[in-house]
DNA sequence: GATTAGCACTCAAAAGTCCAGAGTGCTAAC
DNA sequence: GTTAGCACTCTGGACTTTTGAGTGCTAATC
């Protein structure tokens, strides 16, 4: 990936990527002699700046403006610049100052925690919850709200909730459904969602499914209360894409919007990072989702214990000021595992 | 209110508002000669269009722009013309048709509902949920989660549930957790969330709380489940404004962003409409909120049995489609105000 | 007396023109 | 290898012109 560039060319590509994450406009040879310590006139500059060019590195939007990185040039910053240790420190106070979650439950927590992401980065702030299957059962409980509706509730481990209102044919006795939810409880102890859900139908089958009514019924209901999984995504923020210059335009933003609005495309991106550990970076043509908006992604997962259950990460545009947000987003993936760990 | 227009200036108001409502343009006289069955000439109408603007309900953006209706103008064509019976009908087939709420809990169907609003609008869709002390109080339930961790949940006769994870000091065992909660439901049976709390605080300055420190420690846990009443707001839509073409404007669309943002701002307006039933409608200067932002509210007020309870509604720009809205915003309060009581 | 035709006038938005500034690539000198 | 110099290019902003929709007024008409 080094493709041997000379440390002077990546001292000049550096320079031209942090002029153009800070002002958004092309950038040409002479504005960098002049906001960057390098002792080149700007004639050597230019050459090695048409180098770059030549390289993929930089285009320019034309003749005779200045030159824009390339989502290539962005890879190379983050991989071979920033993780040189270019990283700012110093958010954490920030972050531990905004956030502010006691006595919440985990849902409310996760969308807290997209807030303070977007907060602290200023572009948008995402979470994507654990899916419900990951977590432990811990116990079901079933309240009888009238002849014909019985609230559902399944608790996990963790403290996640999960309810569901059902309407039963017949009515069912408070009584019997004491005892349902003790049949259950037992049956179910210890097992994750995924495993139960297997286990339902097993016992579905079973014969003591068969003899015993009530059993049956039971395992019905609890089967109701698993029915969807679909993950759950908390998106902040959005405003504040409407200030970055390169979507002044009203059409790209109504892209941007509608593109975001569906959250299936985003879920598809943050599924992706699921797969690796620790902190990843989508740039541009990296996703669907974020070529066409020119924007880039930085995710971590987070854990509970030692399982890897979700992403979280900030979405702003690829001239996004990685040094400052990928610490934000480490750090902050870290805090919430920690907090769903003592939890 | 009525001002006694004479049925000609009423007819060619008509006519402003609707050509303005559909093409967001001052409108001119010859426009509305050619595209109403008015059998003026457009110097009439042009005299007609002076006298309107004489008494309020027009105004030009400049000299010789066309004429654009004011807020007093909405109003009058809200109340004097629409009520007439220009309401548009036959939404309610794709509302049901978009619907489908089964199987979920309460909050998931209003967040449901606004998204519903949103779609067959096309503006923005709200609903306030109610506030959750004037749920009935159903039943309390503690879950041990870990030596010093519980979750408390909270069920409403409604089906509504609250949850919060409360972290105890010393470690309270299983079966003191079951007779607290029998305590509670026997003691809270039948009131109001509001009731409770009041009730809740009698309770602990009363003798058996001196004396039975597990009813003392049961009333303070279940305080903490009752800690916050915010009411919830869902929003939806808000990339439908984006294709309003009075917001074209970057400037002008952040700063509508930034306004919703804040859901408080929101939450007074929907206050508001809470004080009278059935649908209501405010247009701009009627709110800070919305007369920043050239908005109107059309709000319907939604009830569980007869209980008035929540607020939903449709905001677009003051040039919305009211004849088509209006419909839509009271059918669906109905259709929720109908789910509600089955429940 | 209400309605209409005619006309001079106004103004904003669109199209056209011009200019300055930032930038480039190339060549020749250092 | 580096730099100075120069001709060339292109965009964006300022300024002007044109166009067209619309107005208000007056005088003629129904």
């Amino acid at each position: 990936m080094d493709e041997q560039l000379t440390a002077r060319s990546k001292q000049i590509l550096q320079a031209v990527i942090e002029d153009y994450i800070a002002t958004a406009e092309p950038v040409g040879s002479r504005t960098i002699t002049r906001s960057h310590p390098i002792s080149l006139s700007p004639a050597t500059v230019r050459n090695v700046m048409a180098d770059l060019e030549e390289m993929g590195f930089l285009v320019s939007p034309h003749t005779s403006a200045g030159r824009v990185p390339t989502d290539k040039a962005y890879r190379f910053y983050v991989n071979s610049i920033l993780s040189a240790g270019n990283l700012q420190q110093g958010n954490q106070e920030e972050i531990l100052k905004r956030c502010n979650f006691t006595g919440k439950d985990v849902d409310d927590v996760l969308k807290e925690t997209s807030r303070l992401l977007s907060a602290t980065s200023s572009y948008m702030g995402v979470v994507m919850a654990p899916r419900f299957a990951a977590h432990v059962y811990r116990q079901i409980e079933f309240v009888k709200l009238g002849s014909h509706r019985i609230l559902a509730i399944l608790v996990s481990q963790s403290g996640a909730v999960q309810n569901r209102l059902i309407q039963t044919e017949q009515e069912i006795l408070q009584e019997d459904l004491v005892r349902m939810s003790n049949y259950l409880n037992e049956l179910l102890h210890g097992l994750t969602i995924a495993q139960v859900r297997e286990r339902l139908l097993q016992e579905m089958q079973s014969e003591k499914a068969r003899y015993d009514s009530l059993f049956a019924r039971a395992l019905k209901l609890s089967e109701e209360v698993l029915g969807d999984d679909d993950r759950e995504v908390f998106l902040d923020g959005q405003a504040n894409i409407l200030d970055q210059p390169e979507f002044a335009d009203t059409a790209k933003m109504r892209e941007i919007f509608r593109a975001f609005e569906q959250k299936n495309l985003l879920l598809d991106l943050l599924d992706r990072s699921l797969e690796a550990e620790g902190v990843q970076i989508f740039i541009g043509a990296d996703s669907p989702l974020l070529r066409m908006e020119g924007m880039s992604l930085i995710a971590s997962t987070y854990m509970t214990g030692k399982d890897t259950v979700g992403v979280l990460g900030v979405i702003g545009p690829t001239r996004m000021g990685y040094g400052k947000v990928i610490p934000i987003v480490d750090y902050t993936a870290k805090l919430i595992s920690r907090l769903l760990e003592v939890e």
